[in-house]
RNA sequence: GGUCGCGUGGCCGAGUGGUUAGGCAGAGGUCUGCAAAACCUCGUACGGUGGUUCGAAUCCACUCGCGACCUCCA
């Protein structure tokens, strides 16, 4: 099936239809996170949001390399004017070496992922293995005559860029007016310009980060890191870039002029940024301190949460918002995640034991024909208008309703052609499990167990020990199962 | 101050000129030993004020409120 894929586009501001530079090649980068403390909900967002991105394109039968990098040499800190970076910054305070600070949190990074059955991207690279390129890139643009070496470091000229093109482009600024306002920061005393950025900073003896280059001990800049590793794995131009909103300016504009500056090229065709989470309606970030890690969430262990919320309730939280829309976290919210997850993923188990003596399949066209084409056209219409998650998911639970409707009987004698039937089963799963990504979060010991449990129910039932039953369910209600009667059967569902 | 976005029924959240988004919660019903689940029915929501239009939540103007970026941030 053919589909016409619509992205929105950061840059032009508005939806455009996706062409490949070489297909069916498809380069895409992702800003991945700073390690210098745990996941948190807005981490688990951006990645989600292009996990969908990077699972679609390769339904589409393109071949994607999917680069996300670690960023583990820390960006600098404001007023600070020995250049202390982050994770240094945590690492002394946690009296540890600073790349013992990265590789945890990147390990945690990666675990939590893991659990939110984000596919791992094809390529993972980090800053600190990648400083002979950063340095080589930056030779490049000083020789292009766009950057300048003061003492050690060597900052980005930003006034003689914009003689040769526009400084802003991507967040419509124009710099110097934007700028007119603004206090000189305290570390950037040896620039030119306070829009001039560093692409690498001289080291002072604090510091313990540091590599040799041809400007002395230091370290890289802000934001040449995803320049030099995008380039090296995706090549001078690629297709897809994307980051959280927070990162468009000046994260991204530096990555775009970098790009020029060095290597002639525009950097990325589409820009893709996902919006943040709010909580009490402010976002939600490491800064403000209002964040809550992937595992207080699983575990239930924070002030603003009630119980635990396990990993794919929080891939469908996340999902049921459009990516370019705030996200606010809600006790509410979670609560009607979890039950919708738990509706969503029932209605899966039930879609396998459909039968013909469940569904009254005919040869012709069924009565539910109609409806069961829209539903499953809705899905596809969602996913190539921007990755629509939301609108995808009414859909499935429209189709949700006729699973439950045969399951319970009051569809049996309601016709449907086999081939209906089969888009609806082949689309319930091509979008919840492979495109959503939502996954069972059973134990692999359950099934069996619950077998015996159920016979030994069915005969209690048979023999009206009804203290027996209730004893057991229960004990399966403590743990988050329901059995359930029903006019032909008895089986079990999460509640 | 500059750039931009948002305000949808109790909650989350799609939609962007006329057709029920969806989920959760809530009410009633079917089923049931009692339940649970599921299904059926139920809310006439779009910050405010004007305007355009046969018709606006959706376009325009003004206005009120909230937020993001401009400093590291997903």
């Amino acid at each position: 099936m053919h589909q016409i894929l619509r992205i929105y586009n950061s840059l032009t501001r508005q939806k455009e239809v996706f062409q490949p530079l070489n297909p069916p090649f498809v380069g895409m980068y992702l800003c991945g996170p700073t390690v210098y403390g745990n996941p948190h909900l807005g981490h688990a967002r951006a990645a989600i949001t292009f996990d969908i991105v990077f699972r679609y394109l390769q339904h589409l039968k393109y071949k994607v390399r999917y680069v996300r990098n670690i960023t583990d040499v820390g960006h600098l800190e404001r007023d600070l004017d020995e250049g202390k970076d982050k994770i240094q910054q945590q690492a002394e305070l946690e009296a540890v070496s600073p790349m013992e600070v990265a590789q945890r949190y990147t390990n945690n990074y990666r675990r939590n992922m893991q659990q939110l059955n984000v596919l791992p991207p094809s390529i993972e690279p980090c800053a600190s293995g990648h400083i002979p390129e950063q340095i080589a890139m930056i030779k490049k643009i000083i020789e292009h005559g766009f950057a300048y070496v003061v003492d050690g470091s060597v900052y980005f000229d930003v006034a003689k860029y914009n003689q040769m093109d526009h400084y802003g482009k991507l967040s419509r600024r124009i710099i110097e007016a934007a700028r007119s306002g603004t206090r000189a920061l305290a570390n950037q005393i040896d620039k030119k310009k306070p829009v001039d950025f560093a692409l690498w900073k001289k080291a002072t003896p604090m510091h313990i980060m540091r590599w040799s280059s041809p400007w002395g001990e230091g370290f890289p800049g802000w934001h040449i890191e995803c320049s030099a590793m995008s380039a090296k794995y995706l090549g001078k131009q690629f297709d897809i870039h994307g980051g959280g909103m927070d990162l468009l300016f000046p994260h991204h504009e530096c990555e775009i002029v970098q790009a020029q500056a060095a290597l002639k090229t525009n950097l990325a065709t589409y820009w893709l940024h996902n919006n943040l989470v709010t909580i009490d309606g402010v976002k939600m970030g490491k800064s403000l301190g209002n964040f809550i890690t992937l595992d207080a969430f699983f575990t239930g262990k924070h002030l603003a949460i009630d119980q635990p919320y396990s990993p794919m309730t929080l891939r469908f939280f996340i999902l049921q918002a459009h990516y370019r829309s705030t996200l606010s976290v809600t006790v509410e919210g979670l609560k009607a995640a979890h039950q919708g997850y738990r509706k969503l993923m029932n209605g899966w188990y039930l879609l396998a034991q459909l039968d013909d003596e469940t569904v009254a399949f005919s040869t012709q066209n069924g009565a539910l024909d109609e409806a069961i084409y829209e539903d499953c056209a809705a899905c596809y219409r969602a996913i190539n208008d921007d990755f629509n998650t939301a609108k995808i998911l009414a859909g499935l639970f429209n189709l949700l309703k006729k699973i439950n409707g045969w399951h319970n009987g009051i569809l049996r004698d309601t016709s449907v052609s086999t081939t209906a039937f089969n888009q609806l089963r082949s689309t319930y799963a091509t979008f919840m499990i492979d495109l959503l990504g939502l996954k069972e979060e059973r134990e692999a010991a359950t099934d069996q167990m619950m077998e015996m449990i159920q016979t030994i129910y069915q005969e209690a039932k048979a023999e009206k020990r009804y203290h027996q039953i209730d004893f057991i369910r229960h004990s399966l209600h403590k743990m988050g199962i329901a059995i359930q009667d029903h006019q032909n059967g008895i089986c079990w569902a999460y509640q």
